[in-house]
DNA sequence: GCGACATTGTACGAAACAGTTAGTTTAGTC
DNA sequence: GACTAAACTAACTGTTTCGTACAATGTCGC
């Protein structure tokens, strides 16, 4: 429990070091993601991160130089762990307005399910996004979303059931807003209008609108199905 | 400059203290929100909002316990702050859908004007809207926003313009979502997508939108105008 | 003009904190 | 098996930061 040694194979029971570089980067960058997720780059602690891992504060320093640094690469981290798992989505086979249905529901489950990386990006907008600018890996991190959107938005009009003039950038960035605010924040909006708005009940509703507020957005009129 | 003695009205140049006890409280509560808003509860320094106060650390000990404390009343100035200014909007004499659409417009443009607010607000989640549970104050801000939309909302429906079946608060949480995010996320944003989302021209194309999609949300199908 | 309480200034303490120094151990190479 | 670069440990340093002790001054009722 108190003993953090890694021990190797040896059975003569002298505790010996194993080294094991990518794992202990790995296992540092996890338990600082958690950190810093939780309180921030100011309000998380370096000694703090360096307890719960397997590994010390030295290991930190050698392999992130700083503070900042981690949190960097804990950002980028974030990013792209979430970026591989929009990849997954696929809407090619579907029609334009299940697609989009699909789109936003799953965005809308994808952010739930990710609470961690809404809030390193909501403490990366309290930083007005400085360290955003000082990685490359993450602008590097092609935006499919976007042309995925796009894809469908092209497809819905040339069917007809889309209107004609909309950029899949801002509808990326609606679809975001409704999906985003739900789960950065569900705290205060629930306890200012005294509503657990987290609630299984409620997250079908709010997805529900979700969805049918872009599909109406997006939709000719002729082409809404009710009222 | 250096000096930040206050000087009573003597003439004989005795330096001697005035006491101002409300200004004294102001003004902390003014420098601390600017503070707390910008580096955050753990980011900002209490040694940083003394030196720039008009007063000292130890005034903020005395009017207000502690950081937390400051940081508390700082939340509860922001909350109140906004919330005077959306008394201001008065769509009474309106039919429905202009309500509507002065309501998304004003609440659009009042959030960023605001900017401050939406990072405490920001800010407050990260810390999980804990402070938020301890102020009855903010409680007690009883919350005419949903009386507002929801008067909108029921001369809509008794019009016919407007579906029945929808929430206010949901509904408010809606147009929450979509002005709050632009406030709240444009850094991050603007930077993934290499595209200035605070220029004059964006944020009309942003605010339109907005109203769209909140008209067409609400609106029954025979009372769209356009497309 | 005095007693009681409210307000303010100065200086300091203790703990928390980021970062470093100085070394040891391991794994692989020749 | 000697050597070396990479991986790792323990203990330490200097500063920052929150908070407080104590004293001094102002205000107001009488």
């Amino acid at each position: 429990m108190t003993k953090k040694i890694k021990r190797n194979g040896k059975t003569d029971g002298t505790p010996t070091r194993v080294q094991d570089p990518e794992g202990t980067r790995r296992d540092i960058l996890e338990v600082a993601s958690k950190e810093f997720a939780l309180n921030g780059l100011s309000g998380a602690r370096i000694d703090e991160i360096a307890a719960r891992t397997k590994s010390s504060k030295r290991m930190i320093y050698y392999y992130f130089g700083g503070k900042e640094g981690l949190y960097l690469r804990a950002l980028e981290n974030a990013y792209r762990m979430v970026r591989e798992g929009e990849a997954k989505l696929d809407t090619e086979g579907m029609a334009p307005v299940d697609a989009l249905k699909r789109l936003v529901e799953f965005t809308f489950d994808h952010h739930h399910q990710h609470e961690e990386f809404i809030r390193m990006v909501m403490i990366e907008n309290i930083h007005h996004g400085q360290y955003l600018d000082r990685s490359e890996a993450i602008r590097d991190l092609n935006v499919t979303a976007i042309d995925h959107i796009a894809r469908i938005y092209q497809r819905g009009v040339a069917s007809g059931v889309f209107r004609r003039g909309l950029d899949p950038v801002e509808l990326h960035w609606q679809i975001s807003a409704l999906c985003f605010f739900n789960v950065s924040n569900r705290r205060t909006f629930s306890k200012i209008f005294g509503r657990d708005f987290g609630s299984a009940e409620a997250l079908d509703r709010l997805r529900r609108n979700a969805v049918d507020m872009v599909l109406r957005f997006v939709s000719r009129r002729d082409a809404l199905q009710n009222d």
